[in-house]
RNA sequence: GGGAGCUUAGCUCAGCUGGUUCAGAGCAUCUGCCUUACAAGCAGAGGGUCGGGGGUUCGAACCCCUCAGCUCCCACCA
């Protein structure tokens, strides 16, 4: 066996600052050796298991990350606790465009153009870059704890998962769900490529509207349109007006002139067109608009289409071929404006789409691709979630996915790039094609299905796969990437045990692209859902709301938060403050806040580390009052922090446990229970101090996994057995008794504490307490622990008055302070007549409640028997605080 | 333009089907303390007519209407 770290050698050495970074790596090490991330199928133990979002390869950890893996590292942790056979799997994405643009890039530097190289060198180039740097983000991982079983670490091109999707290419289109056509696109003609409409980022662009004078063919007459793209008149098919619009009704039928080139194109009509807008007519230019090219399919028009692949004008426009886009935007307008036919220019706000790779302005342009039909694939994957089979987290998220999946658009998953999966499409020289695995599968295909075809060499798909149409199958392709093959293949042992996998824990912005994807695969190749709670993070924001990114520079540096302030700190400040859904407002005041409790922890364990224990010592009687009361509370808190994690409120669950160590472990029953200084505690007391302490660490250890790992090996000799692989706290009965008795006195002690305040009277001097004789009994029961607790000799009863004296009520007992010469008759007279005054105010509300007939007739019986309680006891109270009133 | 959501203490948020502890928590603030575990701390305290207005009800933070402000998603008017 494996010894664990060495111990600290002696109280002396142990400072009263906890420091984080040699506990940390000492622990991950020892885990890792240790093999507890590591998880295999048992029958005799229930399977927990989640797929991490696999991160770009090219990605670097930020914020988002740190949040999002830090919360699935604490369900984990918990499961593996709780005795389930927890497994996290993690892994990364090949993250087709991002990878590409950062090898782009990189060869750029090396003096390399794109161009110049073949499709298998730079495939070549950019396997070596994931390889040497697509394992960093997994690594920075390790520094936040994360307990992944890295022995299964995936990624999205590894062999046999570039099978996989290959597999499910061919398997789709067989089945008919997968068709090539012309689509009008998103075209990046940056990096020559289309994208998905959820790659492009539409921004409000300060541009010009032009208005354009369109020759009637025939006539002196002109017809005014409004557009902010005069490069592509050359490209229009049509004009077309509103059939209600007046102002255009004499030119139905004609034709208009397209200025400069001067080609004829009919005037239409069609209601798609606003009145309001511009001048009322529209140029329809099918081949550069989307609208236009639905408008075009329509009326049965042509498409031109002006435009290169790089932006730049072709033949077709005639004019300015050659031109890039905006400059020829430019020229035509100037053009335009010297024939004459450029009646004016304004301002316009209009909304622009770029690539969110390359910023480069989107083209719409009509082109070959490959796309999936969803409208039926998607329909367990809306259903299922709407009836809660896959529940998502918080659960407004329900609304926007089914809006999303009610109004799917087929998805085009073809890439005009070279690193990814390419599209197993095969071509013969006249352009016929077959979907085949291979080229030999395809040669096969192609001699049955094509009675002309020729032995030739054949030409594969240039086009790679959208990374998504990859990582939607991951919570299947981790397991067994072999199932894709065979509709009825019935996986591997992996994937009859881990799957469905238990939670998802994503950022909301991937939704469509990811989850909504991986349910439908999930249903499609599993016939069962992929998981079963997706919890849904917020984004993390800085102090100004901005989501928080590398190109702003305002995102810390993770690495840097957890060597300042320790990895234990950094995962408990992100979690104060991020209930699902919501963003995180980040502010380092949250981690610092992390750092502050595991300050605190370790300093409440040098006190217990550093108490000498007398064996022969009786158990003090406010020791086992402590003992059994803070056994309660725990229970108590435990009850809820199991509470918290089944809804998924991981905020609140760590807070639920701050407050337990911090409050009532730390600030009550510690000093319940420590001794004088210098003085031994009895054994029982010590024994059962650490068995609380143990119970504590262990409900910590999923949020602050190092900290609660080295003093579980601290407190007490473990022969090598670990918190991460102990046995997850299970809170018993509650005595509510006791922790209501409990509660009364922590009153009288902090009534106690606060006439020392007011007073002046240090915590040092002892005090008297009296109380009205008959009534001894609510400070009976905690007595040895409110004597210890606010420093009081003794309690005695009194008849009546005692002068000077300072008084407070509690419940409807009033208790005295005799303090010589430190009473100030006319404040505490204030004091007691305004609380009186509330109390008055109340029970006039209730009273006014309970003569109301109609409340008293309508509303249930246990709501009126409160009221009446309610009202007893303030009459009780009010008497009280009219005595006190009366003695001073 | 379509859809969804939010608005509760200075900040970030809880508040389950309207009625105990329904006005709460953490942080921040203020007061007093370097009290032999912890000043990264201890002991106390203050702070909100639950965005505005109206309605339903015996009773509303909670249900309905309306106005205002904010956020997100989808589509995108040339």
């Amino acid at each position: 066996m494996e010894t664990p770290p060495l111990k600290n050698e002696s109280l002396s050495m142990l400072s009263t600052k906890y420091n984080p970074s040699e506990v940390e790596s000492k622990w991950y090490s020892y885990w890792m050796k240790k093999g507890f991330f590591h998880s295999e199928p048992n029958s005799k133990k229930e399977p927990y298991c989640i797929v991490i979002p696999p991160p770009n390869v090219t990605g670097v950890l930020h914020m988002g990350h740190m949040l999002n893996n830090t919360i699935q590292d604490i369900l984990i942790r918990k499961a593996r606790m709780e005795g389930k056979e927890a497994c996290w799997v993690p892994g990364t994405d090949h993250a087709s465009i991002a990878t590409e643009a950062k090898v782009v890039a990189m060869l750029r530097e090396r003096g390399i153009k794109k161009s110049d190289i073949t499709r298998d060198e730079f495939v070549k180039y950019a396997r070596e870059w994931k390889e040497k740097y697509g394992g960093i983000i997994l690594e920075q991982l390790k520094k936040l704890g994360a307990s992944c079983d890295w022995n299964r670490t995936k990624f999205t091109m590894d062999p046999d998962y570039y099978e996989a999707v290959i597999d499910v290419f061919v398997d789709l289109y067989e089945k008919g769900n997968i068709y090539r056509g012309m689509r009008m696109v998103n075209w990046d003609p940056v990096g020559k490529t289309a994208l998905s409409d959820d790659e492009v980022i539409h921004k409000e662009v300060q541009s010009k509207l032009y208005y354009i004078k369109y020759a009637i063919e025939g006539s002196e007459e002109f017809i005014t349109i409004a557009t902010v793209r005069p490069e592509t008149i050359m490209a229009d098919s049509a004009i077309c007006v509103n059939p209600a619009d007046e102002r255009y009704k004499h030119l139905k039928g004609k034709k208009a002139l397209i200025p400069l080139i001067n080609r004829a194109i009919p005037i239409l009509e069609d209601d798609y067109v606003a009145m309001d807008f511009g001048t009322g007519c529209l140029k329809v230019t099918p081949a550069h608009d989307v609208n236009d090219y639905e408008l075009g399919k329509k009326h049965g028009l042509e498409v031109i289409d002006i435009l290169n692949e790089d932006g730049t004008l072709n033949a077709k426009a005639k004019i300015l071929v050659g031109e890039d886009r905006f400059i020829a935007r430019k020229k035509i307008a100037k053009l335009l404006e010297e024939n004459n036919q450029l009646s004016k220019v304004e301002d316009y706000k209009s909304s622009v789409g770029f690539s969110e790779r390359t910023d480069g302005v989107i083209e719409p342009r009509l082109s070959l691709q490959w796309f999936l039909k969803m409208k039926e694939i998607t329909r367990p994957a809306l259903k299922h979630v709407m009836n809660d089979d896959i529940q998502l987290i918080p659960s407004k998220f329900k609304n926007t996915y089914s809006h999303w999946m009610e109004n799917v658009r087929d998805w085009c998953i073809s890439r005009q790039l070279w690193w990814g999966h390419r599209i197993p499409a095969w071509y013969d020289e006249e352009g016929s094609y077959v979907v085949a695995r291979t080229e030999e599968e395809a040669l096969i295909k192609f001699k049955t299905q094509k009675p002309s075809f020729k032995s030739q060499k054949l030409k594969q798909d240039p086009d790679v796969m959208d990374t998504w149409f990859s990582s939607w199958l991951w919570p299947i392709a981790v397991f067994d990437t072999t199932v894709f093959k065979d509709p009825n293949s019935k996986g591997n042992r992996d994937l009859n045990y881990y799957y469905p996998t238990n939670d998802l824990v994503t950022a909301p912005e991937i939704l469509f692209f990811w989850v909504a994807r991986m349910i439908i695969a999930g249903y499609e190749y599993r016939g069962k859902m992929p998981f079963k709670n997706v919890y849904l993070t917020g984004i993390v924001r800085d102090k100004l709301g901005r989501k928080m990114s590398k190109s702003l520079g305002n995102s810390p540096d993770p690495l840097d938060l957890i060597s300042n302030f320790g990895a234990d700190a950094v995962r408990a400040g992100m979690l104060f403050s991020s209930p699902a859904g919501n963003d995180l407002p980040y502010d380092e005041k949250l981690i610092e806040q992390g750092r502050n409790f595991a300050n605190k922890i370790w300093n409440a364990f040098r006190l217990v580390k550093g108490w000498t224990v007398d064996a022969s010592l009786s158990v003090p009687e406010e020791n086992s009052l402590a003992a059994s009361w803070f056994q309660s509370k725990m229970n108590d808190s435990l009850g809820a922090l199991n509470d918290d994690f089944s809804k998924f409120r991981m905020s609140s669950a760590l807070l639920t446990v701050y407050k337990l160590i911090w409050d009532d472990f730390c600030s009550w029953y510690l000093e319940m229970v420590k001794p004088e200084f210098g003085k031994p505690i009895d054994e029982i007391t010590y024994a059962k101090t650490l068995e609380f302490f143990e119970t504590l660490l262990k409900a910590l250890h999923p949020f602050m996994p190092f900290i609660t790992e080295e003093l579980w090996h601290e407190l007490k000799a473990r022969d090598g057995n670990c918190i991460i692989v102990s046995s997850w706290p299970k809170p018993e009965a509650t005595d509510q008794t006791i922790l209501n008795e409990g509660a009364i006195a922590f009153e009288i002690i902090t009534e106690v504490r606060n006439t020392r305040n007011a007073k002046g009277i240090s915590p040092k001097e002892s005090l008297k307490l009296a109380v009205k004789s008959g009534e001894e009994q609510l400070i009976k029961s905690f007595w040895p622990i409110i004597k210890k607790l606010s420093n009081l000799s003794d309690v005695s009863p009194t008849q009546n008055k005692i002068s000077n004296a300072s008084s407070f009520v509690i419940k409807a007992t009033e208790f005295f302070i005799p303090i010589e010469g430190k009473i100030d008759a006319a404040k505490e007279r204030e004091a007691i007549l305004k609380d009186l005054e509330y109390h008055r105010g109340f029970m006039a509300s209730v009273d006014k409640k309970l003569s109301n007939e109609k409340f008293v007739s309508s509303a249930p019986p246990q709501v009126i028997e409160l009221e009446r309680k309610k009202k007893a006891d303030a009459e009780v109270k009010i008497k009280a605080l009219e005595e006190s009133l009366a003695r001073i």
